[in-house]
DNA sequence: TCAACAGAGTGGTATTGACCACTTGCGGTC
DNA sequence: GACCGCAAGTGGTCAATACCACTCTGTTGA
């Protein structure tokens, strides 16, 4: 059901009905299941396949008796495990990041159980400002064991994005995670640092993430403005798989 | 692919599976899905049909070449379209609604675009507590079309689910609607409702819930305590769709 | 002129049969 | 006794076919 690994059928019918749907536009029916099957040489059981993963996806609404329509496209990006900068290139906006500090400590016993680590291990501590198009939108805080990421600097941070450090210089792929959400205010140095009211309204973060070996390869602990993002949920009682959330950046002012 | 409303091959082998699941308990395999179509006599197709939707959901796991497991029960329930009532009595409490008012107006600009009816409309606005074991846990503000819900009464909303009454009492079903999710502050009357303090931090809920005609039924505004809720997110790098929120009730204290 | 109807086309469900890739355990071999 | 390899069983994919329920449209009838 999920998207294969390898070149599939279902998998190459899915591409071309993605170029498909391009070229149909937004609003308008794709071809009907049985002329797919047709023209692309596949089964129907297999243009449905395909077409259930891009339904579920969101890409396409299908009208019994009427055929299956191009969905305009997803205001924004899915709640999911993809670092600011990447999300906020996808939103089209310029990301940005400015590290006010980066200190070196050991991880005591909070630190060291949600890393999984000893608390006399030695922790590297990161505290950010993340940016879009210029305008503080988070300020982040960043707990990683510092044998996994010798010599990292301040400017390397607000050069490249840490998952890409990660992966690059470190040979860290990371896999998962854990993320939890929570209504705050902000306190006298966030407020400051995101040039907002003392006490306003922030969604606290905190995200856990793995790398493949199952280890825990960082514990960030975020604070993000309440006056420019929301989560977007579409509910449904029929299929409850399908309240994927979105986190929304609103329009400014 | 969604579960289908009438009763069909698949949603009977969907319940006859999750029987199965039962019976063989958490970590063991069921029978194998050609087993299953001899057993339930179904195709083998229509039991993947539903193992695909179980698995999508959470309870089941494959493993290819080794057969199809039972999973460990979630921690706590999908941020789903499911009622407070439902909800609560899911997680093992008492569910409890004072209803604190109930007045009829006209819809006015903010309200008719919600709704998406005149502003010369009339609609039924209901405040009231919502309690977990005697507790309040959050503040709900209803408003829907008083014709749809001619002889609403406090009362009723004490000891039905709204949607319960919905269903049964005005054969209206609700299948689907939009939720936003903010942060915020409680206000003074909201402080006092839920017996905290001030300006406490708490999660804003604005949702609007469709019928069946694709007509909008309600739009509800809840202020739940964020000393007792917290989202918790399963990150995924491989599967994005994936990404399933929980909306988690706090230990107290 | 307009409403009612019939038919074509669409997605929804279901069956049967087949082959592939992978896991596992059994049995033979060393 | 330890190791290897093979075969059986599992989920993953795909084909061809059939029928149902629904939508839309063009035609027919009043």
């Amino acid at each position: 059901m999920t998207t294969p690994q390898r070149i599939t059928k279902q998998s190459q019918t899915r591409e071309r009905v993605i170029d498909l749907m391009e070229r149909f536009g937004v609003g308008n029916a794709i071809p009907s299941e049985r002329q797919l099957s047709v023209d692309l040489g596949v089964s129907r059981l297999t243009v449905r396949a395909a077409l259930d993963d891009l339904v579920r996806e969101g890409y396409l609404v299908r009208r019994r008796g009427s055929g299956t329509f191009v969905r305009e496209p997803k205001i924004a990006q899915e709640l999911t495990m993809t670092s600011f900068s990447e999300d906020m290139v996808q939103r089209g906006m310029r990301p940005g990041s400015k590290t006010l500090s980066l200190t070196v400590t050991t991880a005591g016993a909070y630190l060291g159980r949600c890393l999984h680590v000893s608390p006399s291990e030695r922790i590297v501590i990161v505290k950010r400002l993340r940016l879009a198009d210029g305008e503080t939108m988070a300020i982040e805080t960043l707990h990683v064991r510092e044998s996994l990421v010798p010599g990292l600097t301040p400017t390397d941070l607000e050069e490249h994005s840490f998952y890409e450090l990660l992966a690059t210089r470190y040979g860290i792929v990371t896999v998962g995670g854990t993320q939890t959400i929570e209504p705050t205010v902000t306190n006298e140095e966030e407020s400051a640092a995101l040039g907002v009211p003392l006490h306003s309204p922030a969604f606290l973060f905190e995200r856990t993430t793995r790398a493949e070996n199952d280890e825990i390869v960082e514990f960030v602990h975020s604070i993000y403005r309440g006056d420019r993002y929301r989560l977007v949920t579409e509910l449904n009682r029929r299929d409850r798989a399908g309240a994927t959330p979105v986190f929304v950046l609103r329009d400014a002012g």
